[in-house]
DNA sequence: ATATAATATCATTGTATGCTGATATAATGA
DNA sequence: TCATTATATCAGCATACAATGATATTATAT
């Protein structure tokens, strides 16, 4: 908890939002999408998650607003909410595909440390 | 470990550099490099957001390819990588100005679903 | 060399969350 | 009704990760 900004601008918001593209998961989903709309078992064909993974998925990016649900019969058809949630998909691959170089690597914490440089102090 | 679909297009990578984008502090921090390059100090101060939490975060940030540092004497200035990062942020503002509603009580798991105003479960 | 300022890194901790497996709900048909 | 199919939800576990506090690094000045 901090005690400046209490999220006055939808900072949380906003994250929410983003966590939606934040998981591979998840993307796969949504590219699975990208192409109109599906049902739960197409999705689940189509990416090669587990129905629940899937389920719980699509209940985050529904509730996120990234995708919308119409029951049809026994079936739950998918489709994105807006088309610019591809649009923004297709601004990150064009960002991406210029600094993907250094993303392989990003890890934040932990990173291997290829050099083991670190040495002791004396004390 | 899923049989299908091992990440041949990149889903990891850019789910990474999504989850740029999937933090409030992080929003804060690049909401504050929108407006131009700034110090790590003077995202201290624009964020609330403590020394190390911050040195945390852009090293994610530039790990990801969001943000880019220059040394500047003892000081290290960071500024958005692209005019691509702004854009992202300015479309998923305006797509969030019209899902909003729905965001905010986005948990995915353990909803409380506290049967409000919304109208999401039949029966 | 010493001090100080600016930033980065590390270890730890608590919580969030992705995945699985089991169960529950919903719709259809016999 | 019971059975089946389609999807959703739940509990549990394991890992990821944001935040903190301490320490390390880097640059400048005296």
């Amino acid at each position: 908890m901090q005690l400046v900004n209490p999220d006055s601008s939808g900072l949380a918001v906003k994250a929410k939002f983003f966590r939606g593209f934040s998981d591979p998961s998840r993307l796969s989903i949504i590219e699975a999408l990208r192409d109109g709309p599906h049902t739960v078992g197409e999705i689940i064909a189509a990416t090669g998650l587990s129905q629940s993974n899937v389920s719980n998925h699509l209940g985050c990016l529904r509730g996120c607003g990234l995708v919308v649900a119409e029951r049809d019969g026994r079936f739950m058809t998918y489709h994105l909410s807006d088309d610019r949630v591809g649009d923004i998909l297709a601004l990150a691959e064009s960002l991406l595909a210029d600094v993907a170089r250094g993303v392989y690597e990003c890890t934040r914490y932990n990173v291997p440390r290829a050099g083991e440089g670190k040495k002791d102090r004396q004390s």
